[in-house]
DNA sequence: GATGAATGAGCGTTCATTCAT
DNA sequence: TATGAATGAACGCTCATTCAT
């Protein structure tokens, strides 16, 4: 549980948080074994006393990536307030504390291991799987839908909001385009989410947005 | 603008599909030179002489694509109808001309060329920028805002518009999970969609979901 | 059937020749794909356009070894005069075409190929074997004998004759220890030989050594 | 001389029983440091407390294997009877004590250590150079020759017998080839090898085979 | 003595790119 | 234009050996 709470600790940790860092500048294709070995101040050979291969590397990053992105949730979907309240402040707390504060784990996330092999992209639909069944889980907590028919379109509006929060964030924090008020930008994408959960919500569950 | 109008016509669009394919089916990493040029019936040598390298096809093969989307959002868009059913138009032509149609397209787009080099990326970025303006424009013509606000707000949810059908596309159409009923779920991402806009819509613009 | 009578007519022959010359001289394991590329002088890359992987090359160059070992003993075996004889004749075919003039193939033969891996050592087991039947096959008519007894019987001498041709070759012309004159010793192994057949011949056809 | 008559006694031996086992499993190639420390309950750290090098413990097994394959030899040669009846009981001792209890040896000495290194070759030479003369001085025993002339004779028919039986070993007993009778197959071969000595033999002392 | 984490030189192999034909 | 054999830099990975504890 606390295994990678500060991943410096360990050697292991201390090699992954490396990889993210050349992963993040060089790209996964563009880093060999040799450049991530050098940033963690080891030799190649002891890369591979922690790691099967590089792909391993990469699963691995890939599970401690989310499993720090599901903490962050999970600790704001505990907040108090209304269910939809609370579903805003996992949105907030996936910009501020993953995107703005994990930023190589986002790139990792959502550019590196994207299509390199058959392996990671597997991970990359566990994964997947994982986010928007959390997801699809809030929703149909805050809607109260029920039924199969209620579910698929939970799950529709998981991906899709899902992947709004993705392009976003790798539009304004990866590529740092458009807006640089960060602030806003996050408002924006929220109320809009916000707004396209209406048609599914219960009664007036509707506001004005902020 | 004819010069790709049937890839196949010449040589180079013949190496273009070929490369679709080879890349739909082995990943960018995963597939060589050698193998593209097997598939296109060429040699080596050959696809050097319309190609400057493997970077410069990838790079056309995004321009190629884009131009592809591209052309089916402009048809739907100028159907006849209000601004807010073309634009609907548009989604629907995105997900059954392009994901559908251009399977491997879409591949290419959301897959291949993710995080594959300095080059690709800035033409991601391009293309991105360029896709995001289309949108933006697009939803500025519905809602009729005004004013630098308006603006950075129509761009926010442009971006987020987009992400959804990418992911949407990408779940359900590339890795094939969650229903298979494509319709449904198509039905259902565009309702999100409409009511995502809502917060932005001059009046009742909003309605019932077909 | 002419594709290796002159292996250097070809590039994968010259690769064979240059191959068997570096493992003669730094052993097969000490002997690197480069060192191999250098000789031949062609890039280590043009190496795995002829050969799949350094084991290819091995047990390539195992089957021409044996193709050659072969050819010369079925030359000597087809020359005239009674069947004693002409197996005598392929006793010294081994020792002057052989180990005389291929020294670096009884090399690789004798040395170089054992134990490598399991791939050649099944192939070692498999031409073995074929040496094997040829000599005991020779046995047979020079003894006439018949039956499963007779067999097995022939069997362990062909068995044992290789055996005793190949310690020979390997101390007088790999090692080079004891007698120089290869030629006496060549002539007493084959009356050693010659007298242990005695056992199994039909009638006198025992005669004094020469 | 008690150093290693029973070599688990001591770590040193414990270590060597270890490799052989595991040099018979995987060839000495494929077995690694790690693999032999494993099987041998230490660490590598350790290993090399016992051991120069890789090198310098197959050059002890090979040393060890001798000196167990020399042990049988001698004790059969002792045996009662007519020389030429304990040469045969040398024989029998090689097949059943030394290829058939001490199987392990025998792999490590016809299979692992050939063409490892320089420095492994060159301990083959000296060990089989003192086989070879132990057979030689057995045979001058046996048939009484005298003079360099004799001795040539002599050591060629020793290193042809030695020959066969390791060829026969190879086949019978590490390939397990054909028959697998393999008191037959010893009977065989010690009479070829019988009848092979009979040209040197002083007088009638040849006799039909068993 | 005993450990085993750490090392790093070295290897086999790949593949985008070139160029003589 | 078209070819495809040739290139060689670059990579992932292994493993015998060392040494601080």
């Amino acid at each position: 549980m606390a295994k990678f709470r500060r991943m410096k600790d360990s050697r292991h940790g201390l090699i992954m948080e490396a990889a993210l860092k050349v992963f993040a500048e060089q790209g996964l294709v563009g880093a060999g074994i040799a450049d991530i070995a050098r940033t963690a101040n080891i030799s190649t050979g002891t890369f591979y006393l922690y790691f099967q291969n590089k792909e391993d590397l990469v699963i691995q990053l890939l599970d401690e990536s989310v499993r720090v992105l599901r903490r962050t949730q999970a600790k704001a979907i505990e907040s108090e307030g209304p269910p939809l309240l609370r579903f805003e402040h996992a949105g907030r707390a996936f910009f501020r504390e993953f995107c703005g504060d994990r930023r190589e784990m986002l790139i990792l996330f959502l550019r590196d291991s994207v299509g390199v092999s058959h392996l990671v992209e597997e991970k990359r639909k566990a994964v997947f799987q994982l986010m928007i069944d959390d997801i699809t889980g809030a929703i149909i907590r805050i809607t109260g839908g029920k039924g199969r028919v209620a579910r698929r379109k939970a799950q529709v509006m998981a991906v899709s909001i899902f992947g709004m929060m993705e392009r976003v964030a790798y539009h304004y924090y990866i590529w740092q385009m458009g807006s640089k008020d960060l602030r806003k930008v996050e408002d924006e994408a929220l109320v809009f989410i916000r707004d396209g959960l209406g048609s599914v919500m219960p009664k007036g569950g509707r506001r004005a947005p902020a």
